[in-house]
DNA sequence: GCCTCCAATTTAACGTTGTTAAGGAGCGAT
DNA sequence: ATCGCTCCTTAACAACGTTAAATTGGAGGC
């Protein structure tokens, strides 16, 4: 078993373990003994947990990169960008933790950037200026990443039995006397969040599209 | 001097340091030490750690809720919606790791939610309907909070001395020649996000404005 | 004026964390 | 055979959040 241990095998099984123990539980001591090995030797693959935490978000953006370059070069923009959407967001909700593990990390890969270009290619052949285009991604971006961070708060809020974003509990935590609208709103904002995320995302795609092809 | 010490006081005193020293430096030692007492006092008024990073959070919130409740009864919603972005970020931007830290957490405080009520009644009255001024104003959250995140990301790069997003050595990572469009792509990425965001915003007020008073 | 009681704080300590230093085992090349 | 390099172990450190127990200081009753 001598030199099997690798940096993609201890980002791997980092990752696992994140699912499986969360943020708190995503340790060296337990990483290494998953791998059947002592804390000090991951030191020898990889220099800090910082530099492993970046790997992981590297490897999910990473992936991330991959769907978005294996789509055909002639998709069209709506589909492009719905897919880069709902991609970000099941990558992210997917590991337990990750979208605050994995938003805003700095990628350590140039490879990721460079598989954009494809896109940017697709997208300013719909009629897209690369101004635009850049503009357009970036809004779903940041709409994903923000939209997610939240939803899997609550998510982790629900997942250790507190019901405080339930409509009925949210209700009587508020008054309902004192604050209808407030409360009323509450269904809306902490509905099923897919369906959520569908509603928001195709009114973006109404904006970006103002700014693209269908320009008024 | 004794008897000074509130959980107010200290929530205070953690934000405090949280601006000089970060998350890595805003530890229970730090704290107690700052406040001139030890560490295990701070335990007489509050239950954990997690407990104040929490009430810090809504602290944070709260004021945006202030600034918000603060407003003419009869403000036109363009100028609303830009205030609680606005505000929100620069809440945010206001203390270290602030982006991360406050967002998707889980407010403690009933109250915050129900001085929405009168931002609700204004827009309504302004011809949304309750469910779209709600959606309008859950898109501008998450946006705002995803800009944050990765905006605050890209500054504590920066500000470790690490030059990756700046223009010039991006095109020297990923090689201009190889993909020039996201090399470009780059300038609107990673130019003034002052710029930047208010550029996204007038995009999504105008998104806004369509499922709300000016519905085409 | 003393004593009591309770709120607020200190001292001491525990277990766990990320990380480093020093050393040893295995293996290929000379 | 032995050197040397790679990879891993053992031992240890300082710092962290947190708890238990002992201690202080002031307010109120006698």
């Amino acid at each position: 078993m001598r030199g099997a241990l690798t940096k993609a095998v201890i980002v791997q099984a980092a990752l696992d373990l994140l699912d499986e123990a969360g943020t708190d539980g995503l340790t060296v001591r337990a990483l290494a003994s998953r791998l059947g090995v002592q804390a000090p030797a991951l030191y020898w693959h990889v220099p800090s947990k910082q530099a492993l935490l970046d790997e992981m978000a590297t490897r999910i953006w990473r992936h991330i990169g991959d769907v978005m370059a294996g789509l055909p070069a002639d998709l069209p923009w709506r589909e492009v960008m719905t897919t880069y959407a709902v991609t970000v967001r099941s990558e992210l909700l997917g590991h337990r933790d990750g979208a605050k593990a994995f938003s805003g990390t700095t990628l350590t890969d140039p490879d990721v950037v460079r598989r954009q270009e494809a896109t940017f290619e697709n997208l300013i052949r719909q009629g897209f200026t690369l101004p635009d285009a850049a503009r357009g991604l970036l809004l779903l971006h940041t709409f994903t990443i923000g939209f997610c961070v939240e939803e899997q708060a609550a998510i982790q809020v629900a997942a250790s039995g507190d019901d405080r974003y339930s409509p009925a509990r949210r209700a009587e935590l508020i008054g309902p006397d004192t604050a209808p609208l407030a409360v009323d709103a509450g269904e809306v904002i902490f509905g099923d969040p897919g369906t959520r995320f569908a509603e928001l995302l195709t009114l973006l795609l109404d904006t970006i599209a103002r700014l693209g092809p269908e320009r008024p």
